[in-house]
DNA sequence: GCGTATCCCATTGACGCCCATATGGTCCCA
DNA sequence: TGGGACCATATGGGCGTCAATGGGATACGC
């Protein structure tokens, strides 16, 4: 059983781009997704990646509601208007564009996050930041394992 | 019955590989466990491993939940973006990364915890310090084993 | 035509796989 | 009961492979 897992941190080289994890590569490869769907996540300054699957799962769940609703216009605005289809080039490596940096806050280190279905590309220190905060979120509920 | 069970205190290599202890290794023989599922712990600053099926649990979880809660999207956070699948060389030994030491301030040595169904990573000092505040705090409450 | 992005190739440093050594404990036998 | 062979675990290191990164050159769009 195969998915997005772990973290890591890589550098920007001076033309821009990054290599994404290989561990991520293969999930995508044996997914057979060949471009990608980057959109600015809906609760993190993150940008969040994954196969045309996602954007049609967004798109089955606009499908469901009354097409006119305010909820299902504003789903279409972020997913729709918040994302872009990009591609790795041979190397395994991806662009950071203006969408990502000004969304992110990213400059020269791009955090690889892996969400189960997707990953996230994170500002290091954001990211740090938002776990440390979920963590102490769940010690203070006193939850534990 | 077997489980995970008292604590051992091992040297990182100059390669940065550390020994499992051999009861620990024999516990997940038994139990077929090939690949490690390593998170960062909720509570401890140290790193919880064991099977693949402790991920599955805690994913059962968040999908027991609303899918959008912001809940769920912490616990992902955490379980996804704090964890990665290891696995032991042919000597049962592990790699101590940039993930583990960072987040429990191993430099040199390991402490291997015993948890029943899992066990755990510290800094050694970190170790004997949390468990005598553990000790003392139950001492002050007045409870008895 | 110039800036930007894509393709291709080179480098290097880390990790995985393999074999070798040491150290401590146990068991057997005299 | 003491000595020694044997075994298992922990540890050290060589070497090949692959991933991450850097940089030149070419194609493309504004």
């Amino acid at each position: 059983m195969s998915r997005f897992l772990s973290n890591a941190t890589n550098r920007i080289d001076a033309k821009g781009r990054v290599s994404v994890p290989s561990a991520f590569r293969s999930v995508l490869a044996q997914r057979n997704v060949q471009e990608l769907y980057c959109f600015q996540d809906f609760v993190f300054p993150a940008i969040s990646i994954g196969g045309p699957d996602l954007l049609e799962r967004f798109e089955r769940q606009i499908a469901a509601e009354d097409p006119f609703s305010p909820d299902a216009n504003e789903m279409s605005l972020l997913i729709h208007g918040g994302g872009v289809f990009m591609k790795l080039d041979a190397e395994g490596r991806l662009m950071v564009t203006d969408f990502i940096r000004g969304f992110t806050g990213i400059s020269d280190e791009v955090t690889f996050v892996g969400r189960a279905d997707h990953f996230q590309l994170w500002q290091p220190q954001a990211f740090v930041a938002a776990q440390a905060q979920a963590r102490g979120e769940r010690k203070l509920a006193g939850k534990r394992s």
